[in-house]
Formats: structure tokens, C-alpha cells, sequence
DNA sequence: CAGGTC
DNA sequence: CCTGG
């Protein structure tokens, strides 16, 4: 059992479930997790986290995965912009943003559309059983997330097995690409966001990957803390109290229920992204999780 | 109808 | 569109 202090504020809890990842569980009053090829067990008393792992390194990694580097406090204040933030900021303080893995972010986010954050852990969950590494841990067993080689070689009937449906053609052709493209991770760290999104989601190849996971996966797993993804939540949220920042043109177009066209999506990114800054993606995921609180919270 | 995309 | 609530 190893220990990690943080100087600044630290929410386990949050950080876990908040709906960035969605391979963790909570047994026996500790959050398991699986990262690449290790197992994780993790609990907190006050500002420490208690690390139990097969990760000989795993300080460090857990160091890098929970942006151990980031001056917290700073880009508190940074986007602590107006009251509906501050209170986001007030009930769900020591949320961190979460480093991942670039693939297992993209084949998490590929399962991600139009769908339930319970239902996107049994996709995941499903795959990882059918498809991942098994590795013993506490008497318990657990999967890795699979990869993209294993991923581009895996039958799409087998694929379907794991209860994805349609995003089976996604996974797979994602998989199949990654697998031989894998320096696109690198090449994307070096661009810029709208850059990056439009690689990304412009991409044929990453196939089911559009501007909202293409979002998601900058923030998640490429250090783009000025990345704010759009989803229903975050649309509703900027409709209710941040209408005013938006041209009342650009209002009137999107007052239905149908999805952002990518003309919308990049307008109302770059609105938030100019209101609250470079660390826009810490303030989409307060206001995710405060819309949490004012609805039927799903987990 | 749910953290969208083709 | 798949799928589950």
C-alpha cells in the first residue's frame, strides 16, 4: 500500500464518477480501476489517496492520470466566472479532470453516442471480457481495455456480441486504423483544438468519431484543457444560463431537439471556449456534473 | 429518450 | 441507427 498526498484540493469520488471514464468500480469501499495492464485500488482520507496496485510505478502513474501537476486553485479561479459556476465549483470541489490513455479514451467515447453513462460501462465492461487481458487482483478478476490490434483482428458479429450495435462498425474500423496509424495520438498533441477536432472528426477513417468525442478525447487523453465538448447536458446548460453570451441569431436555430449541425457545434465551442478560457474543459465538467444534480442522475 | 454520427 | 430503462 503506497500513499499520494496532494497539496491542493482532491476529490476521489468525483474525479472516478463523474462520467470522463468509465471503467472504475466501487467494491468493498475502494474504487478498482484497470489502466493499460495494471490494476488499480485506490481510497481517500483527506488529501491522500491510498494506492494498492501490480503497478510497481504506480505513484507516478497515478501522479500523471489524476494531473497531479495542475495548479488546481489557479484554474479554480480562473473559471470561477459567474454564479452558476461558483456553485458547480462549490458542490462538487477537488473534480479533476482525468488523464487517459488516448486509445482507451477513443474506444470509450466510440461506445459513448447516443446512449446512458450505465449503458457505456456494460459496453466497455463487455468488451474488455470478451477481447481484453484477464488479470487477478484481491482475489477479483478484472479485463483490460483491448487494443486496437486486437481490436482490428475481432470478428464484427463478435464485436456485436458486446451489446455496442451499431458502433460495432465504428470500433472496428477505428481499431483497424489506430493499429496502423498509432503516431496520429502524437501528431494530434502538437496541434492546436480546432485543428485537432477537425483531424479528428473530418477523418473517414476514424469512423464515429465526430466533433463532440472528438472533443472528448483532446480534453481526456491529449492535454487540451481549453477543449469543451457539447453534449445534450452542456447544450441545455448554455441554453438556460449562458444564453446571453450567444448572437440571437445563432439562438433561434438550434431551439429543437435536433442534434448541433458541425456549423453550430464549432460556433457555440468557440463562445464557451472564449468565455472561459484555456481551461474551459475544467468548467464543461462542473457544469456536467451540476446538470447531474438537477436531474434523474443516471449511473 | 439517453454524453452523436454517418 | 443498437440497446436498455
Amino acid at each position: 500500500m503506497k500513499k499520494l498526498k496532494f497539496q491542493q484540493q482532491f476529490n476521489l469520488n468525483y474525479s472516478l464518477n463523474c462520467g470522463q471514464t468509465f471503467n472504475w468500480t466501487n467494491q468493498d469501499d475502494c474504487w478498482y480501476g484497470v489502466i493499460k495492464n495494471d490494476v488499480y485500488c485506490l481510497k481517500q482520507d483527506d488529501n491522500v489517496i491510498y494506492i494498492d496496485s501490480t503497478d510497481s510505478d504506480c505513484i507516478n502513474t497515478m501522479k500523471k492520470y489524476f494531473r497531479y501537476q495542475d495548479n488546481y486553485e489557479l484554474i479554480i479561479s480562473c473559471i470561477s466566472l459567474d454564479p452558476f459556476i461558483q456553485t458547480a465549483i462549490q458542490n462538487f470541489s477537488g473534480l479533476r479532470l482525468i488523464r487517459q490513455d488516448p486509445w482507451e479514451c477513443t474506444l470509450s467515447y466510440l461506445c459513448a453516442s447516443n446512449t446512458n453513462i450505465s449503458n457505456i460501462r456494460k459496453m466497455l465492461d463487455n468488451l474488455s471480457k470478451k477481447f481484453g487481458n484477464r488479470l487477478t487482483f484481491h482475489d477479483k478478476q478484472f479485463f483490460t481495455i483491448p487494443s486496437p490490434s486486437t481490436l482490428s483482428n475481432a470478428y464484427l458479429s463478435d464485436l456485436i456480441k458486446c451489446k455496442v450495435g451499431y458502433r460495432a462498425k465504428y470500433i472496428k474500423r477505428s481499431a483497424v486504423f489506430i493499429d496502423q496509424n498509432s503516431y496520429i495520438f502524437d501528431e494530434l498533441k502538437i496541434m492546436n483544438l480546432i485543428n485537432a477536432r477537425k483531424k479528428l472528426s473530418d477523418s473517414c477513417e476514424m469512423f464515429g468519431v465526430g466533433p463532440k468525442i472528438a472533443d472528448c478525447i483532446l480534453l481526456f487523453s491529449h492535454d487540451m484543457l481549453d477543449s469543451f465538448p457539447i453534449d445534450t447536458r452542456i447544450l441545455q446548460t448554455i441554453k438556460q444560463y449562458y444564453r446571453y453570451l450567444l448572437d440571437p441569431e445563432m439562438y433561434k436555430i438550434q431551439n429543437d431537439k435536433s442534434t448541433l449541425t458541425s456549423y453550430q457545434y464549432e460556433y457555440l465551442s468557440k463562445i464557451m471556449i472564449d468565455y472561459f478560457g484555456p481551461y474551459a474543459g475544467y468548467a464543461q465538467e462542473f457544469l456536467y456534473c451540476q446538470y447531474g444534480l438537477s436531474d434523474k442522475f443516471t449511473r
